[in-house]
DNA sequence: GATACATATACGCTATCGCGTATATTCGCG
DNA sequence: CGCGAATATACGCGATAGCGTATATGTATC
């Protein structure tokens, strides 16, 4: 530590490295937290209201937002015995966006490559999934 | 299946769900990946030339190539016997700049409310990473 | 203040990720 | 053609993520 106290900013500097990057989008890297952003991005919801829509149980759901409170995706508010979660910024709506349209299109070109391939014997090239 | 050939518009729908988007946001989930991006963020760059700014094995630099290709985010072109790989598109970088962003104003919102508790014994009241 | 509801956390288990190492493949050059 | 550089892939291993189940914490209501 060189300097001291009100270093927060060159401390953020610091935090927001490859390392918390990934941390933070590792947030997006499930399946039903992705579904949960995506609730959340219509309107603020309990977490028993997305339990009931997600059919899942309620710890896993409990769990993930948990996860995407710390990532900074959502944040919680106490509403009596509730608690009431919402998306913590417009950001979070873009960058699914975002995402989103990518996967689209990256579909799109690679169903419209396999498309021979899928209907005969599905047989792809190489484009399965890499990385053991 | 209810029509066949040219339904890659609904496919490409069918595949931009939740799994889907997940998988594609866990490339962004590792940190070597994160750095390989910065650095294509800047300009196209050849596996080797990536090797040799990371330090790391060529082995793991090319599976983590491999895995951003599969994702969308990056493609390869031939160059001789080099291959050079570039992002895909604006969007990526669009992206990695709103996670940096979050995480920058995450962190200093953090680091503000830390800074007496971490000055002192360290002990953060629960916000330090859930989801075991 | 006891009970039921809403939410958060703990624990063991399995699947998967990323790593290091070794090897395969591809391509240019002499 | 055979060698070497550039890149891609295979394999076993340790770490970790997410699941299911069980339980702890907290908060209204009677």
């Amino acid at each position: 530590m060189t300097s001291n106290l009100p270093a927060a900013a060159e401390r953020a500097d610091a935090l927001a490295r490859p390392e918390v990057l990934g941390s933070f989008f590792q947030g997006l890297s499930d399946p039903t937290r992705v579904r949960i952003l995506e609730l959340l991005a219509e309107r603020p919801l309990t977490v028993t209201e997305i339990v009931d829509r997600l059919g899942l149980a309620q710890g896993r759901v409990s769990s993930h937002l948990s996860c995407l409170r710390w990532c900074g995706y959502v944040e919680a508010r106490a509403e009596g015995r509730y608690n009431r979660y919402r998306l913590v910024d417009e950001r979070v709506r873009e960058i699914l966006s975002l995402g989103e349209a990518i996967v689209r299109d990256n579909a799109t070109r690679l169903t419209s490559c396999l498309v021979l391939a899928t209907e005969g014997g599905g047989r792809r090239s190489s484009d399965d999934r890499p990385q053991g």
